[in-house]
DNA sequence: TATATAAAAGACTAAAAAGGTCATAAAGGT
DNA sequence: ACCTTTATGACCTTTTTAGTCTTTTATATA
């Protein structure tokens, strides 16, 4: 249950890459998808979504590519996840109002809203800037995401 | 993301109905396959399912039918979910050591981790007791689901 | 023992989603 | 012009989802 498709995880490791770079730095396509290792046509597809999200910014030709469209600081994982993989859901009964009869003697409901909200508040509390500044050693203690 | 398939949904609906019975009381599968608006031989599945894994008792012919296993206090819903759509793993990087080359590097890991330990100690927290035993009104106060 | 009743098992299917690939077009630089 | 690089859209294969249907096995009862 839940698991992350292989499209997400590509587009995390895609887009982390980019954040790893010094600021500004545009990087090719074929670039990422080479360090992500990923398949370079099913990136670009990846990409090309995120440009039009405005999560990054793309130029064509010579000297063109991809850069982040915002610091690293202030784009979330649970924006990323999203761009891909869609709103977080756990159940059709969450998408909307309506969406689901029995929503108002569904009792189960509740629940799902909970793990909707814990998982979208944990995403959202991590950015890129987090996961690309690398972690201190495991013994060094604090470690900010392990509860 | 983390979609529940209708499965998961229709297995929920079912066990619940027969945790809504008075203890002991047997129902047929067409029963609840009808209270729980389900297509008959889809969970038909389902319990044959959870049957194996103990959490129902089924038997065969005149009289026959499903009965819950232990009582609905000591079915959590993590069981039942887990029961039909498999181990709660955010990601592949989760399913075991070694699953995922990167995993001494991958700084995402530990955010996957805790969102898995997250959902499952949700679900785990619910029991089916807690689910069919009708919930007080809204504005009675204390909703022990929502946080 | 024959019969009706119910779950168990397994084969089968259609439709959708996942996971790509490829060819061509359009834009930008030299 | 020509080369580079992203954008777009058509296409494809495999896996998963969401079922159905038939046959078999177990159980109670007349």
């Amino acid at each position: 249950m839940m698991e992350l498709t292989r499209k997400g995880e590509y587009a995390i490791r895609g887009i982390l890459y980019l954040a790893s770079l010094p600021g500004g730095k545009v990087a090719l396509i074929s670039e990422i998808a080479g360090v992500a290792d990923v398949p370079k046509s099913f990136l670009a597809k990846i990409f090309q979504n995120f440009a039009k999200l405005g999560l990054v910014k793309s130029s064509r030709g010579t000297g063109g590519g991809f850069v982040l469209a915002r610091p690293a600081t202030q784009i979330t994982l649970r924006e990323v996840v999203e761009a891909v993989e869609g709103p977080i859901v756990p159940n059709r009964c969450l998408v909307g109002k309506g969406a689901c009869a029995r929503e108002s003697t569904c009792t189960v409901h509740p629940v799902w809203r909970k793990v909707q909200n814990e998982v979208v508040s944990i995403l959202e509390g991590i950015t890129l800037e987090d996961l690309s500044r690398e972690r201190g050693l495991p013994d060094k203690g604090e470690n900010v995401w392990m509860s």
